[in-house]
RNA sequence: GGAGGUGUAGCUCAGUCGGUAGAGCAACGGACUUUUAAUCCGUAGGUCCUGGGUUCGAGCCCCAGCACCUUCACCA
């Protein structure tokens, strides 16, 4: 899964930067100059921290200070949560213990710890070991186990962890933590004779959201619990801000966005979604790596903003004076590309849109396009489908899934309809029956006035259709004249070779039979450039891309894929503000 | 941008008819060596989003503003 990113691999001028860059703390890392981790011996780690109250003097008092506002409470009073914990950071610091931590080697993260269960045995006074009760197969009472069994002890690996503590459970001389990594929970327990003295008043200090490290015995509590048993603690951070409720959590919407840092540290599920959403974009790049696939880069910066009907975000560059936008799509470059020669190519980045903010649209957001050449709509459905069903392979494997109160059975193959089978079916009327299809539009209020039949039609069918469409169903062969970058089908003209995604109401993909015509491509970008605002994306004529097509563009299937909405539907989140890490927000 | 809703302790939320501001969690003090959102006793904690207005009196009623949510429009 996550590829081990242990302090090994730490840059050195990063983190000395870093220290430099704080008042006092120049020279104070030097870790660096220490023996590689291999010559560590477990449970000795070598910090030999300095006085570290010399350098953070201000940290250890318990005297008022000044307050400068509301976000520094006096720290003398103990009754405001944020002052006792900045009066625990000094008492910590006292103790000759660096409150931020250092270098940690050999840990092991919680949730291969978990796995490692099965090594804890009981050994009897007689010498033999004995495996454990099955602990998920239900109620056991561990204690009556032990007592049958007994006398004897329990044995377990040594292991070192670390993490943030999310609950706390003291009772007399011990004390219960749970903390958990960004692979698990797991419980702690400190007992004032198993670790002392010393690391017991220590672990008094300990609040809520604080990291800690351990070292220790893995075993079984009484009741069964998977739990290390203190040896020694490591203090990594201390959490001078007071974490969210510990049961309900962050809730209100804004201050989850806002502080995602919180949310997924405290939220249950939160961080599970985001690490599921890089699973999801690694599978979709595997995937097609797998068919050859190339991967490539283009400008983020266009002159002309193009490929899609949407509003850009507009920049200037100074040097050369220059108004520039931001990519509204990754398209034609795309295409550029298939014209030199890269037959298969594809972009996986985010484009902007300045447009409105709504539970499905965010103004960056991430899209796929790939383009392969001599394939038509028909090989990109095969390929839609396989990077949805890879994807799942790469989450849990489960087809049906759960959105909302629905449930969307991704089982392949996906069906395939065409638009005006859907239009008769759901809007009750003959597609072909222009004016049929104008009364319905008029009878539901639709705006109709001035506008191409087949215009009106796509509105009928926006309204009618779409909603309904739970899917996954892909929508194929639309009318010609709403598609200007598509190859229209050999024996129709009025039908282009296009395809949509839909899931649960929702526009997932979009495919067509590209259009490699030159001279129709050109013709097609003035007939959509009548009538349209100058601000309006296509109201630039890419003429390079025009001449691009002159240099011949093989025929070629093209896929836009909505990353951050498959990454919705495939985690279950009805926002698309709880896929993206840090969606667009006011200022606070 | 339009419409509707919400804003109260660090967090999650109550707050009746307009009459002294409430709970749980977190915090602080105390008890407890196998707890599971630990429990028990005690203490402290408020710019009721902001600014006006009505009233003897406003968390509550009225007006304006700000932020967020839902929905519509633009859009994918």
């Amino acid at each position: 899964m996550t590829k081990e990113s242990g302090p090994k691999q730490k840059d050195s001028s990063l983190y000395s930067c870093k220290a430099s860059s704080r008042e006092g703390g120049g020279g104070r890392r030097t870790f660096r100059l220490r023996p590689p981790s291999s010559t560590i011996a477990l449970g000795s780690h070598p910090l030999r921290t300095p006085p570290y109250y010399f350098l953070f003097p201000n940290l250890c008092t318990s005297q008022p200070v000044a307050t400068p506002d509301r976000q520094t409470p006096p720290e003398n009073d103990l009754s405001d949560p944020r002052a006792a914990r900045r009066h625990k950071l000094g008492l910590i610091a006292e103790r000759g213990i660096d409150p931020w931590g250092a270098r940690f080697d050999d840990r092991r993260f919680i949730g291969d710890v978990r796995k490692m269960s099965d090594q804890v045995r009981f050994q009897t006074a007689d010498g033999q070991t004995r495996e454990l009760p099955d602990f998920d197969a239900g109620d056991v009472d561990y204690r009556q186990w032990k007592a049958d069994n007994g006398p004897g002890t329990e044995t377990g690996p040594q292991v070192r962890v670390a993490g943030r503590i999310m609950l706390s459970r003291p009772a007399g001389k011990l004390i219960f933590l749970t903390i958990r990594d960004w692979t698990g929970d797991i419980q702690i327990f400190i007992g004032k004779k198993q670790v002392g003295e010393q690391d017991f008043e220590l672990a008094k200090l300990f609040d809520l959201g604080d990291l800690i490290g351990v070292d220790g015995r893995l075993g079984r509590t009484n009741t069964g619990e998977l739990t290390v048993f203190a040896e020694k603690l490591h203090f990594q951070a201390k959490m001078l801000d007071v974490p969210p409720d510990k049961h309900a959590g962050l809730n209100d919407p804004d201050l989850k966005q806002r502080m995602r840092y919180a949310d997924l540290a405290f939220n249950d599920g939160v961080l599970q979604t985001f690490l599921d959403r890089t699973k999801i974009v690694k599978s979709i790049r595997r995937t097609l790596d797998e068919d050859r696939f190339c991967e490539v880069e283009g400008p983020t910066l266009h002159t002309i903003a193009g490929g899609a009907a949407a509003r850009p975000f507009v920049t200037h560059h100074n040097a050369l004076d220059m108004k520039l936008f931001l990519r509204i799509a990754l398209e034609l470059h795309l295409k550029r590309l298939m014209v030199g020669g890269i037959e298969r190519v594809y972009e996986l980045g985010r484009v902007y849109r300045n447009e409105g903010i709504s539970v499905r649209h965010n103004p960056e957001f991430t899209m796929l396009e790939a383009y392969q050449a001599y394939g038509d709509y028909e090989s990109m459905m095969d390929l839609t489908e396989r990077l949805i069903c890879n994807a799942i392979e790469a989450l849990d494997g489960r087809y049906q899934r759960p959105f909302g109160d629905k449930t969307v059975d991704f089982t392949p193959p996906f069906q395939r309809r065409t638009y005006a089978d859907l239009f008769q079916q759901y809007a009750g009327v003959d597609p072909g029956d222009a004016e049929a299809v104008r009364r319905l539009a008029d009878s539901i209020g639709l705006d109709t006035a001035d506008k191409h039949p087949d215009v009106v039609k796509n509105e009928v069918f926006e309204a009618r259709v779409e909603d309904a469409l739970e899917g996954p169903i892909f929508v194929i062969d639309y009318p010609a004249s709403i598609c200007p970058l598509t190859k229209r089908k050999a024996d129709n003209p009025e039908i282009a070779e296009r395809f949509e995604l839909f899931v649960c109401g929702m526009e997932l993909a979009n495919a067509y039979t590209e259009l490699n015509d030159p001279d129709l491509q050109e013709q097609l970008f003035k007939t959509q450039l009548e009538g349209m605002e100058e601000e309006d994306s296509m109201a630039h004529m890419d003429r390079d891309f025009v001449r691009a097509l002159r240099h011949a563009m093989p025929p070629a299937g093209g896929l836009g894929v909505g990353i951050d909405r498959l990454v919705m539907l495939l985690c279950g989140q009805k926002s698309i503000r709880d896929v993206i890490l840090f969606p667009v927000l006011r200022p606070e």
